[in-house]
DNA sequence: GTAGAGTAGTTGCAGACGCAAGTAGGCCCC
DNA sequence: GGGGCCTACTTGCGTCTGCAACTACTCTAC
């Protein structure tokens, strides 16, 4: 006992990278199956629905993601391939580049949400509704504290601090 | 109101893969400029500093990390091309190998706890000691649902159902 | 206005991953 | 005891990612 090895924050950080991972995998694989979008596709669409406009600018959406700019760079080009969003330059800042949502790529988020809704309600089964608000709040600390940055939109915001 | 893109759950997985990415990232880095150890290496590291012998099948440490056979089998090589673990031939069944622990290897993780506790502390503070056990338990009703392979001893078993 | 510093986004490159196919060994049943 | 099926791990291939360097633009100070 008292072996650093066994401490329990290890196996607190471990769980959470654990669920998060393992929740990944399988709705990924649930929405690919039946929508045809990778979760990535389907979080940076959800992000520019949720925008007034349906647009947001690169950095904005890198910041919100998981993504570097590099790698949004490129997840934006293969979407922009497929029709499901474009980009348009931004007329206060030539150098700036929006994203916005095709027609087709507002459709196809529209028809996934329920869908992908029904998978995470399979996996979230085993919480009660206080305990998902529980650990929203709880996991809403660790967000802001670990990355400050994606919260202006990156999920609505909780009720305001008074 | 009512719109499914604003569905709670979704902010609920938002907020589980966000915080996951993010606390790995800073993890990672840390870890990276003190210890010279990605936070995958240390994970599988510290898997086998935990186990009997100091030895695990690589099937079962596939199971228990974020990795497929197949990634497994790449990191693994890596790890043994700088010595901090090495194969060995499983007698009772030729096809199967272990994965065990060099000293060099045990050496490192040993120094890279503390270390690593340090930084994991630092995100920490914004939970009391009551809410990172609540967390905890939260978190593992998912990391089950979601992947109950991992269990076994992915972490320390807790306080047995009577 | 213009030099210099800073920012938004993109690209070259190298590392890592997953999938699917391959290899080698175990296991069952006739 | 050997054909057929399963399992453990590895490898070929295509894809994706991040870092660092680069381009293009903005902003500040002079």
């Amino acid at each position: 006992m008292g072996d650093p090895l066994d401490d329990d924050r290890l196996t607190l950080a471990g769980l959470l990278i654990e669920s998060s991972v393992g929740l990944r995998s399988q709705l990924g694989q649930r929405l690919e199956d039946d929508c045809g979008l990778s979760l990535q596709w389907f979080d940076l669409l959800i992000r520019l629905a949720r925008s007034p406009g349906h647009r947001l600018r690169m950095a904005e959406l890198a910041a919100q993601t998981v993504l570097t700019p590099s790698g949004l760079t490129r997840a934006v080009d293969r979407l922009e391939e497929v029709g499901l969003i474009a980009r348009t330059a931004c007329p206060s800042d030539r150098r700036g580049a929006f994203a916005v949502l095709t027609d087709e790529g507002f459709r196809q988020v529209r028809t996934a949400v329920p869908i992908h809704l029904v998978h995470l309600e399979e996996h979230l089964t085993v919480l009660s509704e206080s305990e998902r608000s529980q650990l929203k709040e709880l996991l809403r600390k660790i967000r802001d504290h670990v990355n400050p940055k994606a919260r202006p939109s990156g999920e609505l915001a909780p009720n305001p601090q008074p």
